[in-house]
DNA sequence: CAATTAAGTCAACATGGCTGACGTAAATTC
DNA sequence: GAATTTACGTCAGCCATGTTGACTTAATTG
């Protein structure tokens, strides 16, 4: 424990232990932003949700499905990872006051594929749009190339089984992969 | 599989708009990225907390202790945001179960300065470790300077109300360069 | 001494996870 | 064509963790 207490400079004076402890402070630092970052990030939806009568939950369903319109059941609960049951609660909340409506899919009627109504699309947007606002706001304080290298850095904390099916998710189904080359997000180490 | 999505967006025909919507999604691809980001970053902590019968609301607490020695309840709700009774309860288990202690401040007796015990410094710094090493990882993946970027986006990202006290939080209150506790700094006349 | 402050506590409630069991309709397989 | 599997819905109840409001105790402060 007393390793650094005699040096004025710790980078220089015990370069393995030094740097090892330093860059440990540092990670440290990024678990404690990553956590009042993370809370700071819902607080503006959430103040809107309340209005509606609507928490979180019920956010993570407006948006994967007004990104993914026509998502089934199934998939959402893939996405969320979280059970049936849960799911329900809010699902059938959502589509009881009109912000979600069911059709069957026409290959499979089992399936009950998902879509926003207008109003649900309205809200979405909205809850998006406050979300988007504070992001891009951080990027330019962060300054320029924050975005590529923060969206690297995030898809990169993803557990690694579940990246190929988020990189389907986020930049496979609209149409925009050319811009952002996904050979980026690949292996590279 | 999923014979979804059939939505014809505008593949703009104004320059100007298809940087916008551009930018747009790349936004939104950053909103989904820290969703699933911080759904898998607290993925393994959790795993060894179920172990022990805690929440992720105690190990906020072990973790907040383990970094800040002798900080009082008043200074952990702020830090939290939570209130005094979501507090209580978690802290009292973990005070029974003799992973925190309290020592009355010398100076006001009121306050109860909160210390882990070897028991709990061993669990948080477990739990730390995890968490540190997903992040090192991802930091790895993301390539060189990832680091310094998403420290700054993720400190962007924080309320402007909060910002000063959590950089006194985080590179204030803890060891980066001086060996510094809250408890001596408070108690000394 | 009176008022304020730090902390603890009790009771009740909401949200959003979870498990287990069961139902129903449609698709698939034997 | 019957049996099985699949997709989805639903009921009932448990758990963790957030909330509000009211009240107590002890110590500090004006």
């Amino acid at each position: 424990m007393n390793e650094r207490t005699q040096s004025d400079e710790p980078r220089s004076a015990r370069p393995g232990q030094a740097d090892q402890a330093n860059s440990r402070e540092r990670l440290i630092s990024c678990v404690e932003l990553l956590f009042f970052a993370y809370r700071d990030f819902t607080n503006d939806a959430d103040r809107v949700l309340e209005q509606y009568g609507f928490g979180r939950a019920h956010h993570r369903v407006l948006h994967f499905v007004n990104r993914n319109p026509g998502l089934r059941v199934a998939d959402l609960l893939d996405i969320l990872k979280i059970t049936k049951q849960s799911l329900a609660r809010v699902l059938k909340q959502l589509i009881d006051e009109g912000f979600v409506a069911q059709r069957s899919g026409k290959s499979d009627r089992r399936e009950r594929l998902l879509h926003l109504t207008s109003k649900g699309t309205k809200l979405a947007d909205r809850l998006a749009n406050l979300q988007i606002g504070r992001i891009a706001e951080a990027f330019e304080r962060a300054g320029p190339g924050a975005d590529e290298v923060t969206a690297r850095f995030l898809f990169a904390m993803i557990g690694e089984k579940d990246r190929a099916r988020v990189q389907d998710l986020i930049w496979g189904m609209d149409q925009w992969g050319t811009q952002f080359d996904r050979e980026q997000q690949r292996d590279q180490t």
